[in-house]
DNA sequence: ACTGTTTACTAAAACGTTACACTATTATCG
DNA sequence: CGATAATAGTGTAACGTTTTAGTAAACAGT
């Protein structure tokens, strides 16, 4: 049905082999200008457009990533994913995006289409908790180079992140710097391997300072606005002694900022918060989010350079890489500190 | 590298016809259930998996649909692709999902790239007003069948939309019920395809009531929390007595809801407010979002469904569908109703 | 025992490319 | 002038699958 090298080689009087050559742009075969042109011409009358399939069936490489996502929830997920699709497009391959609509079982089948020879390389954005090392074997029996944005347990392969831990530690540190003694952690459960280290950093900063862990402060929250205010409430509500939140993501902390005031206390005058990640509501909410925002520029960047690098050298034994970027302090309106400089004044 | 057919056969000691008869689980072909379950352990051990270009060149189908968003900085955008995808697999296709991180540019390099016989069938999300007729033709040239979510100038394809005037007009009507003369408007600009009918609305509902349109009113707004924003903050500048504002979005909404709190003023006591959408972090603002409910799942359900009417039945001249479907009125607190029916208590 | 039918399977040709190994033709040189 | 090299191309075989048209064997019917 569509337009192919031959209609292009029978139209201009040359060879199927010079059509492709020529269209491939291919600089090494001696083709003359007069003829390039010609080819060029007939191909552009009959409005040609290369077979894909074609093309990947035979050269056994398809110029795509694919990139791999749970859900579409968060947004800093989302910058992630546009961040690294230009990243990919800069350097001429293209883009497959999957998601898995929130759905474990997707992620498998996804896993399994991606297998079938349909990408170069794989990009998993939110591997945890949803991908084991077990679901990726397709990819990883066919060699496909995968970089994850988190470590997957069992599994040697790529990974850079962000060092949550240290983000946790920053913010309480800021948090009780600020005077805050008893200060509330929002965590996700035990299943996603962000909440471990998120733990792990909340308790470093307080030991650092001589503070004992009063372990009710930490609530376990589910995602999103909603998990934010539930947990928040359930905080509340089980003991009002708390100043500062910390929470699990911006998200987490706007929901939990609408609980707070439907309690009838006042941000930051009554309790702090700190976010994580950094997205763009937070700094439209009502009382602006301090938080901790992460490197995506950065962690983009850098993971798809390490893609190509693997994809450019396929043979060669790379070393596997971990790296973990530092998150940035950005302090708003909502931990209290531009209040207290305010006053200071 | 990987594993074919012709590996199977070997092993089985059958030929490449009959394993590709036995794994496709053709029903029809008369394969004795000794040779099928022998075929299958060998697949199974040798751990084959189908080469999906391989199948899509030779049958020139890739159980592929394209699906087009511009970017994936709305979050209705977001749960409509979600929805849609979905729809999609449930039909056991596959979903390839393209954004255009904001690009113009990527818009027609990823239309021309899925016109390379890469896909079955298109839905497009975001269409306007960075789809033209014109980018599209690559696709209606190969008899891609294509379905937007909004209208395309210039062009007769399916489409099946919200009935965004008939929204504006159920908003600005509520609020005038609830005794509001002065209303604002912020809308998107014109290139926008959606600014136009939402004015229409507007005036549609003023009219009706015998109340002259201030022109002042109408203030264009960039999108997102950042382009509230700033719009409203215009409006509150130029005119200090407008008592509610019908916004653009619910992201608009929640950035005009602080900068009136900015302003020193109470929403929705000094200015109510009505959003468009009924996205998630509405109903978590600080005040919560009274806004119209796309019928998201109406929407993607029945845009697929048209999509597969049109790829079951490739010859058949099925008519072109233009649908709207109605916006739902959802009140919530931004719209002072609430307040209004306590105080009446 | 012959035709005819059913059953179970297969050979070979596509699909549109690219890659490899060639062949003419023309130019260069001692 | 003949030999060599450069230039400009071409023919054909893949890539892994599906599809079409077939064959070979077993079986039934008269």
């Amino acid at each position: 049905m569509g337009v192919t090298l031959k209609d292009i080689a029978r139209e201009a009087g040359v060879s199927v082999t010079t059509v492709s050559l020529v269209l491939r742009k291919d600089p090494h075969p001696m083709i003359s200008v007069k003829t390039r042109q010609k080819v060029v011409d007939v191909a552009l009358k009959l409005k040609y457009r290369h077979n894909a399939y074609a093309r990947a069936l035979r050269t056994g490489k398809s110029q795509l990533i694919g990139l791999l996502m749970f859900d579409l929830d968060s947004k800093i997920a989302i910058s992630k994913q546009e961040t690294i699709d230009s990243a990919i497009r800069s350097r001429g391959y293209h883009t497959l995006l999957q998601t898995a609509a929130g759905h474990a079982d997707n992620m498998r089948d996804i896993i399994l289409e991606l297998a079938s020879s349909a990408v170069d390389g794989v990009v998993i954005i939110q591997p945890a908790p949803f991908v084991s090392a077990e679901m990726l074997l397709p990819l990883v029996e066919r060699d496909i180079p995968i970089v994850t944005l988190e470590p997957i347990e069992g599994l040697d392969i790529d990974c850079i992140t962000v060092n949550r831990k240290h983000g946790v530690y920053l913010g309480v540190s800021h948090l009780m710097g600020l005077g805050h003694r008893k200060i509330g952690l929002l965590h996700a459960d035990a299943s996603d391997p962000h909440s471990a280290p998120r733990i792990e950093g909340y308790r470093t900063a307080l030991d650092e300072s001589g503070i004992p862990v009063d372990e009710s402060l930490l609530i376990e929250t589910g995602l999103g606005c909603k998990g934010g205010y539930e947990a928040a409430k359930r905080l509340l509500d089980q003991s009002g002694s708390c100043t500062a939140i910390f929470c699990n993501d911006d998200e987490v902390a706007i929901g939990a900022m609408r609980a707070i005031l439907d309690a009838g206390l006042r941000v930051p005058d009554d309790i702090a918060i700190v976010g994580f990640d950094d997205i763009e509501m937070g700094v439209y909410a009502t009382v602006s989010l301090t938080t901790l925002a992460q490197p995506v520029n950065d962690l983009a960047e850098r993971a798809v350079e390490i893609l190509f690098k693997r994809l450019d050298a396929p043979e060669e034994n790379l070393p596997i890489q971990m790296i973990g970027l530092e998150p940035r302090l950005v302090v708003r309106e909502s931990c209290g500190a531009l209040l207290k400089a305010n006053k200071r004044l």
